[in-house]
DNA sequence: TTGTTACATTGCAATATTACGATTAATATT
DNA sequence: AATATTAATCGTAATATTGCAATGTAACAA
């Protein structure tokens, strides 16, 4: 089937996991560390940072703005990419959350 | 190709790739919150609370069996299941070290 | 205009993931 | 012993992801 039944979970579920999935490759970790490092936008050079075919950089870039995370602008030729500081904020929240429930007492298991 | 080229990246971002992917399934996310809101063992019951079928729960438990954040304690003909709180906090830190990562300025793009 | 540069898109092959029926293994129950 | 219960594993089909060569597109340079 290889299809997951999003409509067996509720939405912050679905969403959780729609976050994560774009964590889930580390060309895509590397480019947003990237970007946090520098601190400033981007112009290309993330090709040859790290090292895959332009198509496939383009490829995860795409993931990265399509959940908002990320955002470039055109400069002439080239393309300058940065964090989308609020969008960014946003998505961490949510994560967040996820990350620090936590139990009170763990008194059940071995 | 399908394949992830892991030697192009360092420790970390694989590290924190394979967490994430984990994190990159509903239905993980779902078994996730049930675990920490019982705040006791899980016996069994998460087939019918979830709501797909038992070889595909088995399988997602697997994945956060391998991930080491969730443990199994066999009684009788069924298995308990809960977070593996030391793991968890691990993991988390791992985690929320990435997400806490912050632009100092951010003043490139428009 | 012609070429060049930088990036996006397309198309495709290789591999991974998701889901489930069927089977297996282990323990309980009768 | 025979049967039931529970969960892991196997096998398989459908779909998704990854990666790249080739191509397309837009802006600049000569």
């Amino acid at each position: 089937m290889g299809i997951t039944k999003t409509d067996k979970f509720n939405e912050e579920q679905n969403t959780l996991a729609t976050i994560a999935k774009v964590f889930a490759h580390p060309a895509r970790i590397a480019i947003l560390q990237q970007l946090f490092k520098l601190n400033t936008c981007v112009c290309g050079d993330l090709v040859v940072e790290i090292g895959l075919a332009q198509a496939t950089i383009s490829q995860h870039l795409k993931e990265l703005k399509n959940l908002g995370i990320i955002k470039g602008n055109i400069e002439g030729t080239s393309v300058c990419y940065c964090i989308n500081v609020e969008v960014w904020e946003n998505t961490k929240q949510i994560f967040l959350k996820f990350l620090n429930q936590d139990i009170e007492n763990n008194s059940c298991c071995i």
